[in-house]
DNA sequence: TTCATTTGACCCTC
DNA sequence: GAGGGTCAAATGAA
């Protein structure tokens, strides 16, 4: 993520920052006008309100910011959405035309994908499994040294149909009570098809009911499920059980990463209020985002708050 | 038959 | 070369 920000020139990468700087300004704008009531929500001349007004500041931003970054800076972003993704040629043509090429296949892999760098965007740390919202793919798993527990890799299901370059690990670090990290690579750029039950997430910081945000979930094996253990089964169970709360709304998700955007600094998130069982499961979950992925955060904002717009 | 998981091999970065 | 991330054939489940 943060190549993003080295433009090819000194005088275009401050451009780049100061751009999203402005960005950020604007979405923190943003995010103190969403916890007003919407009532309150100015109008101007335009017939636009406050809100969509700062939307358009914030996407005029990003506009201004992304000609700056040099071509192999922009395919990077490219890769990163998913938009040209490097090697799909490569690994799909064995799932696509099965064993037309096995023996070959080898050889092509040589140079297929590139090993990811660095640039997780939300490391999560859960007592239980919990799920996401998303629909994932184990695709390996493997031992990590000086770790009992293998890390399981996950990727999004619609990867190919869709193009979508998010995966997250999910690693076992700590046995009793059970400790799950999770860390989440790169955003969703699918639309998730999957509606299933969904959750309301209260603001901790608004007193009363205006701010809500709905919380999607969606049935999914824990990392090292074991289908006759009875504690994991009722654990998905739990998630699975959540009712709808709000039925006939339109189904907007809010990943656990797009939650603490809303929050630019390592928070836990409270869902629920106590004495909830159900509550108590996602609340004791700990988000923490890495600090260099401010414009992807805001990036996620503004997705959410199409939705926000669009949710009268 | 289709799709997900398992698992060993391959490949990349440090 | 070690460690970790990804691929893809084999296998299993629905």
């Amino acid at each position: 993520m943060e190549s993003y920000l080295l433009a090819s020139t000194a005088t275009g990468r401050k451009r780049v920052i100061a751009e999203l700087t402005r960005g950020r300004k604007f979405a923190q704008q943003l995010q103190a006008l969403l916890r007003k009531s919407p009532e309150t929500d100015v109008i101007d001349g335009s017939g636009m309100t406050s809100a969509q007004i700062l939307v358009n500041k914030i996407l005029d931003s990003y506009n201004r910011s992304l000609p700056n970054i040099s071509t192999d800076e922009y395919d990077e972003v490219s890769e990163v959405l998913g938009v040209d993704s490097l090697c799909l040629d490569g690994h799909r043509r064995s799932e696509d035309s099965g064993e037309s090429c096995k023996t070959s296949v080898r050889k092509d892999r040589r140079g297929c994908y590139k090993r990811r760098r660095t640039s997780e965007t939300c490391i999560k740390e859960t007592s239980t499994w919990i799920d996401d919202g998303h629909a994932w793919r184990k695709y390996g798993q493997k031992s990590i040294l000086n770790s009992p527990h293998p890390r399981n890799y996950f990727r999004c299901t619609h990867k190919y149909d869709q193009g979508c370059p998010a995966t997250k690990h999910v690693q076992k670090i700590q046995e009793d009570p059970p400790k799950f990290r999770t860390t989440y690579y790169d955003d969703h750029t699918c639309k998730n098809p999957y509606k299933s039950s969904q959750a309301i997430i209260m603001d901790p910081t608004a007193g009363d009911t205006s701010s809500k945000i709905i919380w999607s979930f969606e049935s999914q094996i824990e990392p090292d499920y074991e289908p006759n253990d009875p504690v994991k089964q009722k654990n998905n169970e739990q998630v699975q059980d959540l009712p709808n709360i709000i039925s006939g709304s339109s189904d907007y998700f809010i990943s656990p990463c797009h939650l603490t955007t809303f929050d630019q600094t390592s928070c836990p998130v409270t869902a629920f209020s106590s004495g909830s069982d159900r509550g108590d499961v996602i609340s004791s979950d700990v988000y923490s985002c890495t600090a260099s992925t401010h414009s992807m955060d805001v990036d996620c904002m503004i997705v959410g708050l199409d939705d926000f717009l669009e949710y009268d």
